[in-house]
RNA sequence: GGCUGGUUGGCAGAGUGGUUAUGCAGCGGCCUGCAAAGCCGUGGACGGCGGUUCGAUUCCGCCAUCAGCCUCCA
């Protein structure tokens, strides 16, 4: 029975779908001006790896992540850069797609962009202000009446008050109230901008969102996600919105993905610490990225530093070591293991505490290989297909092993060919020559590991 | 100031009202020409103060402290 921690409630609750063995979900994507930073990777492997796992469970997903590819930042890097606001979102859709399919995370089911909803966009707006939930102000923006709408801030736990008292709300003479926010945006000289009846102008960051969702998935549906950061004001708008548009309830069950933190602060744009997915692919490979942060639960923060990366490095090492030289076959059904890790899945996707089980299950391998056992292959098997569920271990694991992201100038013939050579020495018995090869390597980063079966490196 | 969520062994990180998390690192042993990998064994922890309880790291309260949100942000 799955288990989801709904920040509507703040409690775990049981997962009950609206529709009987039916998930819809909807999660916040990317403003593509930039590169995404490891940050953003947290949100989309954690979302993924819940896409994964729900599939898993039987049920039939559609997922949606959508793309902000018009906002006030995309228009101020488009004007830096002197190019069509289309080419600079088009570059930075394209190399998200490359770092995000680099850490598995696989396509969503619907990726829409905002500018390819603005009918629905303004479709929404005008039953708003039919509705008497929303007003064009004088200087032609739309603005949604907060004040209107009774629940306000029961998601994020704020109240209006509160709110406004607040020190740090704008004054904006244009609006109503200082906690109203735009739907639609005014275009000002050398915009670019969407007809409209309220004039010509772009749409306002919430709105899209709501507008996606509900149009894609219907006014009501399952799983809302995002990062934490969203919580408020986002997605405390777009209940307000797609609730006071519709009618009906807007989503069940509310998901926010914990921080990653670089020396104990939020990695963001904002504050100038965020480290970029391509950046960190220089340094580590795709998949220790992915088992660094599925290491921790999902809503917790993370620090992110090289120790931490060098720990998952370690550790995907023993896994894929315990891969190494294994057949694998059919997946033994209904062992211990795959309860413990259904088990720590249903508990609001405790992807650490199943990781742990693939350790435990790992050490089994390696003692029945040790054996000669013809459990081997079963339990490699299960071992695979145990990771799997969560996008780890996919890689062919000598291959991993091999594989290296900082270039050490060594082919890997180049290495088979000093390996061949200390293998030869040592059937001379000449230690030194033997020690001598292996040092070398083993300053190019170059590990060598004997068996019975002959010498094996990696890197 | 209001609202969230944390505080676990050297590091990372789960979990539990009484019993081994797990990984990395350490120590001892096995294996090995020596290593590495692996296996076996092992030390080491639950922010502080109260309360509930036969018993609390686990429940409750207070305090301290950290991070986040209240402005764009995954």
């Amino acid at each position: 029975m799955l288990k989801i921690y709904n920040n509507l409630t703040n409690q775990k609750e049981i997962f009950v779908p609206i529709e009987p063995g039916k998930v819809r979900m909807y999660v916040c994507g990317i403003t593509v001006y930039d590169y995404c930073h490891i940050g953003h990777s947290r949100a989309y492997i954690v979302f993924d790896m819940v896409t994964r796992y729900l599939r898993h469970a039987g049920y039939d997903v559609t997922y949606i992540r959508n793309i902000t590819d018009i906002d006030d930042k995309i228009i101020q890097r488009a004007n830096e850069n002197n190019e069509d606001f289309h080419e600079l979102t088009k570059r930075f859709i394209e190399a998200m797609h490359e770092d995000f399919n680099k850490l598995g995370i696989l396509m969503p089911d619907i990726e829409p962009k905002a500018t390819d909803n603005i009918p629905a966009i303004l479709k929404m707006i005008e039953t708003l202000i039919e509705k008497g939930f929303a007003y064009q102000a004088d200087n032609g923006d739309v603005y949604f009446a907060v004040s209107k709408f009774d629940h306000y801030g029961e998601l994020s736990g704020k109240r209006i008050e509160d709110l406004r008292a607040g020190e740090r709300v704008d004054i904006d003479t244009n609006k109503r109230d200082p906690m109203d926010f735009v739907l639609w945006k005014t275009a000002k000289e050398g915009e670019p901008f969407w007809e409209s009846s309220y004039g010509k102008g772009r749409p306002g960051w919430h709105i899209e969102c709501s507008a996606m969702s509900t149009e894609m998935l219907g006014n009501h549906f399952d799983i809302h996600g995002g990062g934490q950061d969203l919580q408020f004001p986002h997605h405390e708008n777009e209940i307000a919105q797609s609730e006071c548009c519709t009618g009906e309830k807007f989503v069940n069950y509310w998901m926010h993905n914990g921080f990653v933190r670089v020396n104990e602060e939020k990695m963001s744009k904002s504050l100038g610490n965020f480290f970029t997915i391509r950046d960190v692919l220089k340094e580590y490979r795709a998949e220790e990225i992915r088992f660094f942060i599925l290491s921790s639960h999902y809503r917790s923060q993370i620090n992110y530093s090289d120790e931490q990366l060098d720990q998952s490095r370690s550790g995907l090492e023993r896994l894929y070591s315990a891969l190494l030289d294994v057949e694998t076959g059919d997946v033994p059904q209904g062992t211990e293991y795959q309860q413990r890790f259904e088990g720590a899945m249903n508990d609001d996707f405790n992807t650490a505490d199943a990781i742990a089980v693939l350790f435990d299950l790992a050490r089994e391998l390696n003692r029945t290989k040790a054996e000669k056992s013809t459990e081997v292959v079963a339990l490699a098997s299960l071992l695979r297909y145990l990771a799997g569920i969560i996008g780890l271990l996919e890689a062919d694991a000598a291959e991993f092993l091999k594989s290296s992201v900082t270039d050490d100038g060594l082919s890997d013939e180049s290495i088979d060919q000093k390996v061949a050579q200390r293998h030869q020495a040592k059937a001379d018995k000449d230690w030194t020559l033997a020690d001598q090869i292996r040092d070398e390597l083993t300053g190019a980063g170059i590990i060598l590991e004997d068996s019975a079966d002959g010498t094996r490196w990696r890197r």
